[in-house]
DNA sequence: TTGTAGGCGTTATCAA
DNA sequence: TTGATAACGCCTACAA
């Protein structure tokens, strides 16, 4: 029964009622509900992986947003070891079958069309930490030009100059702003940006590689740091570094960016821009359930929430130059 | 349409439906079919916390699994900071509402009233990782007696006879069956167990407590070695150790259980068990998928799988004793 | 083979 | 205010 109208009955009767339903086993049948009034009380969340680490903060976070309001998420993992299905159509078309109220939107790259069709099929959308390429979609990201300041402002103020970027792809947004942050950053304090590698996806092997290719050219760049836009890239160069034989953060400082779980603990403890995952997943939830509730054309709003960098022992004031 | 029967119908006039509908936005309404035919497509999961780095690689497999049959997860995270309200049974209820068609059970302890309950309606419910205390429901889980065994033979064959154990809940079918496991590979040893604690959960924090229980009496008991039951106890167990000053694995040599993600990475790269967390959420979906399916009664099995020891460099032979 | 009627459980509408 | 009734969209069973 309706919360609100409880207190029009009898208290009594309304035990009574509620003792009989309980013995005969009654539920309320959500099928029915949802039927009829065209509410299914979920919503379609798109993440890459559960897998890698910086999502199972935001879905937590999702879903305590959700739970508040009694609504569930269908969740899709759509990066599959097979890509010649594309899993994220795939997904949206059963989502939408299952009638999804809105969907947030974790996987966004910079020239999505389906995020564009979704759209234009009148679908409620909130994209999380990434955005699309337009900008006409409501989103909660983090201040990624900020982070990366942080790391440069970190990095300057041990004493380094010469800083190496360790890009994300520039297909997603955050690879993108990260580096133009980065560059922003760097111009700011009056230094030539001598190196910067992009890797190709987020991941440990991709940073690995790029940090190779950072080092080959190392004679001539002479970097002291690096600042890698992701953790996972971080954590590859870390690898890529120890091979090369040299020492961190006494050769090379290295900086990683979202503070994933367990960071502190890898050797060395890695020094990393704190991304507020859990509140970027909460806030998009709850938009999406404020969109839901207005009529259709309120404004929608984009959220920026403020990174903060964490220090650790991968940084250190760079070694003498022997001049 | 139903796949199988499209080729009774023309190839041509099929494509002009199809494109019809699409034209027309037509979008089968899971939500009546799910009322009229009892069944809602969905399988509620309940775990502790998603943000526990053992629960993604589980999750992944149970969505995969799923997936296959058009099914999805819907997900409760059933410890709260808040443990006045029961999330469980809250979560349950929610579930039943949308009419999962079944369970899977990710957070049992040994002695839960809810489970018991929830199989007396009549719910299929298939466990994982953890079985319930009496052993009557279907579960997926790890071979926790050979994981510790594992541990013990690699560390006696380094030489260390003095052995601690790092125990888990003993509320969680895990603690216990590890520290039974434990005991049982130091008696096939012939090594009498001098020194054991019990962590209150397993949490870092838990585990650093635990581990400085164990060294408060470590003149008396000099043991070499610690097998956790859990590496976020190895990992809170490793920082005790450092605070104390004692080197791992030089003075101490530590091993873990669940090869968490990243724990490659930590210092120093732990030894640890491993389970096979995807293929348990894959299994445990499976075998509820194939419990739809079946006439009620069907047999119902329980899988162990096969964990495996994974040699890293928190182990070593034990230092020279001076005598 | 094709078509049609009734029901799934809930909600909303419209009369009484 | 209360109570009966149609409708939500799909599925199945039965009739044509």
């Amino acid at each position: 029964m309706d919360a609100q109208r409880r207190h029009l009955v009898a208290t009594e009767l309304l035990q009574r009622i509620e003792t009989a339903a309980r013995e005969l086993g009654y539920r309320p049948n959500h099928a029915a509900s949802a039927l009829s009034r065209g509410r299914s009380k979920t919503v379609g969340v798109l993440l890459p992986d559960i897998t890698n680490p910086v999502f199972p903060p935001i879905l937590r976070g999702i879903e305590d947003a959700l739970d508040e309001e009694g609504y569930f998420a269908l969740l899709a993992n759509t990066s599959r070891p097979d890509p010649s299905v594309d899993a994220t159509q795939v997904a949206i078309e059963r989502m939408q079958a299952q009638r999804v109220e809105g969907f947030l939107v974790a996987t966004a790259t910079r020239d999505d069309a389906w995020l564009d069709s979704l759209r234009q099929s009148g679908a409620h959308i909130v994209l999380i930490n990434r955005t699309d390429g337009r900008g006409h979609l409501p989103a909660v990201i983090s201040d990624d030009m900020l982070g990366m300041r942080l790391a440069v402002d970190h990095l300057v103020a041990l004493g380094h100059t010469r800083i190496a970027h360790l890009a994300g792809p520039e297909t997603l947004s955050t690879g993108l702003a990260r580096r133009l942050g980065f560059e922003q950053a760097m111009r700011e304090h009056g230094l030539t940006i001598k190196t910067m590698a992009v890797a190709e996806a987020y991941a440990v092997d991709a940073g690995e590689t790029a940090m190779q290719a950072l080092l080959a050219k190392r004679s001539k760049t002479q970097f002291t740091a690096v600042v890698a836009a992701n953790d996972l890239l971080a954590l590859g160069g870390l690898q890529a570094l120890q091979q090369a034989g040299l020492a961190v953060p006494q050769a090379i400082s290295v900086i990683g960016h979202n503070d994933m779980p367990l960071l502190d603990q890898v050797n060395p403890p890695l020094t990393s821009v704190r991304i507020q995952h859990y509140e970027m997943g909460f806030r998009a939830a709850r938009l999406l359930m404020e969109a839901l509730r207005e009529r259709p054309g309120s404004q929608e709003a984009t959220v920026v929430l403020r990174p903060q960098l964490v220090v650790r022992a991968s940084t250190a004031a760079p070694m003498k130059l022997k001049v």
